[in-house]
DNA sequence: TGGTTGAGTGTAAACGTTTCCAGTATGGTT
DNA sequence: AACCATACTGGAAACGTTTACACTCAACCA
């Protein structure tokens, strides 16, 4: 009963014109005592609802943030949507999500989609941002927009993410305190994603500054088995790697996992460092160690700025802004053992 | 450039009527060879695309499915999630998405919100169907809608969801075949939770059934401190439990990181057995032995009720539907320990 | 008393579509 | 030659709103 009665009922009800209704439900004009107290008596009685639809119609704006991710299935997305929810939520603002999988075709008729419904903002992360089309006919668009996740896209895009190249180098840095020397870095759809080729590239630059071997490139994918192979492929290829380097911390699992499956303890035969700080990471035994990012923040911030756009009808969008991550220590990292035999758990496991 | 121009545009750079184009660009209606030309051309050249507002109050329908969940922390909802958007997706519908935060009164708020963004379906998952006022009203409603997760919520509300009762009794039953009797429940927000209690009365169904002292029922939260202390308490009041049955996989997880912190080992001490089958499960050491339940499927086949509902304009949506669920062993369950000695784990501790 | 004010109200246009209906040709039949 | 389908087309109403504008009426002031 709540749907199907218009403004256009309440009007009859309440014996007065639809201006009028319109007039006092927005309070959005003068009405007499008596007017004013009928319509409410008449809305009231007869449930009614505004049609967002008329009403966006009319005044050309939906109180929508279009969002596009690649999945929900890596929590760190569920936690920046969380964060956009959250903060729409509180402006009165809805969101209309999509998840474009990881392919650019995708992302594009995402777009197309929330366009066409007239969202009034967008929030995204692109597979990669330097050949994304989505993000070039966003540039064209007078709608606010903003990237989460990507970072330093170029072009200057507004984006609200982490330094990855700089967590990164950070992840170098603690790995050569540990004494790790020979590390790869693991990665899923390498060719893809931006942030993971900024997550390399950083750890290249402060393996490399260390004097060290520039780290091992090794692209798997999450199918067990082939992640399980990549893995022994790659220890025997380099047999004296001693720690590898996830590019995200559902990745650094599986392949805790898998080297778990190769017979390989974790830290103690070789580290693992993931990087994102899903909030599992702290649960799990070996806890990771890993760069935590502020995904819920990251959501929140991008969806502060599309509504402060918005509501302030300036050009103010066109803001970026570069969160703060930490490093997290964790029971999956442990120092390079010093000889060719290792401590406790190497001696536990040959006893 | 693509916003903006409307079908009025498309008409006069065409040179014929708004209605021309309509039936144009929506193989709608008669339409000379020459006019469908000048039209797609037109339409190409100001990069038109339709404003599905005006498309949605003239046909009033928006193409669009409200979602209410209580949340995208635990990734059995992000999977129903991507379950829903996938299947939405494949027949040109979009998904709104709220979380309600388990509280009953932002549910209702968030069904207003869709109610009031005209969607022509709803699925969602509840606090609790008994007390829900959102689930009255919707019943209410002529619009289709479908509960998931909850499952006989009563009232014949349509749904698509597992028995959780006849899980937790197969965990039960599971538990009792590997010798535990004294076991205890653990669960966050069970007084608001339909899912927590059909499942502690599964488990307590099937552990009285084997002639086993009724579960111990243990109420946490997730702040690690406190679910330490509840845990440390509950080993003190109950010596003899043997095995812990979480109400979700998340809190298992919390739970064995709880019992590590107390310097208990999963399994040799203690077993833990969770509920949902999170993917994750599957990566940690020891794994999570767990009831695995279709949640992507869920989301699919609710969306598809929806769907269908929609397209056939029957009353189709009246159905419910039982997913099956399988139980996954796992490291973290092991036998009792026979004697008041236990086996491997606490022989290596005590060496 | 006449004018000015201002509050309260309703009419109607507009937002972008779809679609009914009434037209206009064109062609083919008797 | 008159007729009638038939194919195509445009005008206009409708969907549910907001809001500019014009109107009425009372109160107030000179």
């Amino acid at each position: 009963m709540n749907t199907k009665v218009t403004i256009k009922d309440v009007a009859v009800r309440a014996g007065c014109s639809i201006a009028t209704v319109s007039r006092v439900l927005n309070k959005s004009g003068p009405a007499s005592a008596a007017s004013r107290e009928r319509v409410i008596a008449a809305a009231g009685e007869l449930g009614f609802q505004f049609n967002e639809l008329g009403r966006s119609l009319q005044s050309q704006r939906t109180r929508t943030i279009g969002v596009i991710v690649p999945t929900l299935a890596n929590p760190v997305f569920a936690d920046a949507i969380e964060g956009i929810q959250a903060t729409a939520d509180d402006s009165g603002y809805q969101m209309l999500l999509n998840c474009a999988n990881y392919d650019p075709a995708r992302e594009e008729q995402c777009l197309s989609t929330l366009l066409g419904k007239q969202v009034d903002a967008v929030i995204l992360t692109v597979s990669d941002p330097a050949t994304s089309e989505t993000l070039a006919s966003l540039r064209g668009l007078e709608l606010p927009y903003c990237l989460i996740f990507n970072q330093n896209a170029g072009d200057g895009h507004p984006e609200v993410g982490v330094d990855n190249t700089a967590a990164a180098d950070i992840v170098g840095d603690v790995l050569v305190t540990h004494g790790h020397r020979n590390v790869a870095f693991v990665a899923v759809r390498f060719a893809t994603s931006d942030r993971s080729r900024q997550r390399y590239a950083g750890l290249c630059q402060a393996m490399t500054r260390a004097g060290c071997a520039e780290p091992q490139l090794l692209e798997v994918d999450y199918e067990p088995k082939n992640l399980e192979l990549a893995l022994a492929g790659l220890l025997a290829r380099e047999p004296q790697t001693t720690a590898l380097f996830a590019s995200n911390d559902m990745l650094a699992l599986a392949c805790i996992r898998g080297l778990r499956a190769l017979g390989k303890n974790v830290p103690d035969d070789i580290s693992v460092i993931g990087f994102d700080g899903i909030s599992i990471g702290d649960l799990v035994d070996p806890s990771l160690a890993t760069i935590v990012t502020p995904g819920r923040e990251m959501g929140r911030q991008a969806a502060e700025m599309m509504i402060t756009a918005l509501e302030t009808n300036g050009r103010a969008a066109r803001e970026s802004r570069a969160l703060s991550f930490t490093f997290r220590p964790g029971g999956s990292l442990a120092p390079r053992a010093t000889g060719t035999h290792s401590p406790a758990g190497r001696l536990l496991n040959s006893t």
